[in-house]
DNA sequence: ACCTTGTTTTGAACACGTTCGAAACAAGCG
DNA sequence: CGCTTGTTTCGAACGTGTTCAAAACAAGGT
């Protein structure tokens, strides 16, 4: 592991994300041999493994760069106030900033959903990357017209973001032209949860509500 | 392939799966290799690849002998008749049966995750399973003293097996042990899910209900 | 200058999943 | 019995991700 990092191991460290970038652009991620990526980056082999534990480390650089894509593209829907309106221009904003990947997008899906993997996104690993995600639901709410019990205003934004790993997980599956189907999966969604989420305040539902939070509670500890 | 299918070849194959799932039982899906699995049934290496088109088609049989083990340890939480208990039970009955697999269940989910791969529970090699999982959530339904919309009651089976799914992914990256965290959350969940789907029902929730109704058909169109 | 210590680089080597051509076997037919 | 056709078995060989011991390099300290 590069302890003391100089100047041009940062350096020889970026090439080799650079290199493995473009060659997962280009060919995908299976397709795309480690000694690909050592040549392109003009190193040996060895090296890539200096720096990286791993192929599937290389990835993380690609999810990154993903989040932050998202974040600057979701930034036009935040001007709305209708919590619908929001929400659905936050989620729609990812699919257009993933679609080039879509095509390869489930062979990394593949290596995200093992537990065992650092890039799952449940991980300690992807805890900034989830962080960073859950911060741009929670501006989603605080910025809306949204009135609700401050207990359930806390944990939505977290709730938001299952949602948007279900919408993911919807996205990998889809073949449709463009990913047509997911877009109409988020249209509709979105405002069904604005309308749901604004019923939480009638008195009948007010009680299944609190239970829900006591379970995510419990779950939490557990 | 296998066209005509002799007895003996026969005999080669399921000793071939057999010699598999010990292995896996015994060492995890990743730590077993192809070459073990072939020496284990007393084949070469090449007729194992013969009879199967690669180490993933294994999983299958894995499958399917996990989903008859469900169905059949969910038959006692049928003879309850409140839609809340017979939830609870048949979502329990597969944490039960499938936590001597828990260890390497990740592993196989890695695969499972792959929307390329047969081994996804939504492709088309995995409808017989899939249909027989959903099946079980009909009868679930069905028996039960749930009284519902005519339309609700016809997709709500889909959409439990897409909790069922859900309880899994959890499972999954459940640490704790003998899998606590999991059973808490079905237990918690189950209830939950009755009263909710009891209040649509209600005027107020019905005209959300019919839209979810409409969404869900579009998309599977789409 | 030389040694020491730590970092970086290298390519050979390993084990694995998978492919493939060729051999062995079985069955039907003349 | 030979011959043909189709099935089954085999193991060598390929390309892959990954490991590792050794070398090259850099920077001080003496």
């Amino acid at each position: 592991m590069p302890d003391k990092r100089t100047a041009k191991a940062e350096l020889t460290r970026s090439g080799i994300v650079t290199a493995a970038l473009r060659l997962f652009r280009a060919g995908g991620y299976d397709a795309t041999t480690m000694r690909a990526i050592a040549d392109e980056a003009g190193v040996s082999l060895g090296s890539a493994y200096y720096y990286f534990s791993g192929k599937e480390e290389l990835i993380q650089a690609f999810y990154d760069q993903i989040q932050v894509e998202h974040a600057a593209a979701a930034e036009p829907a935040l001007s709305a106030t209708a919590f619908g309106e929001r929400l659905r221009g936050v989620l729609e904003s990812y699919v257009d900033v993933a679609a080039p990947y879509h095509g390869f997008g489930g062979q990394f899906f593949r290596n995200a959903a093992d537990p065992t993997s650092p890039l799952s996104p449940f991980s300690v690993e992807s805890t900034p990357a989830r962080e960073a995600s859950t911060a741009l639901f929670r501006r989603t709410v605080e910025g809306s017209d949204l009135k609700l019990a401050p207990a359930l205003r806390e944990e939505l934004p977290e709730l938001l973001w299952l949602l948007h790993m279900g919408v993911v997980l919807f996205w990998v599956h889809d073949r449709s032209p463009d990913q047509r189907r997911t877009r109409t999966l988020v249209a509709g969604v979105a405002p069904l949860v604005d309308r749901t989420v604004r019923l939480t305040r009638l008195p009948v539902v007010r009680g299944l509500v609190d239970d829900v939070l006591v379970l995510l509670r419990s779950l939490r500890e557990g």
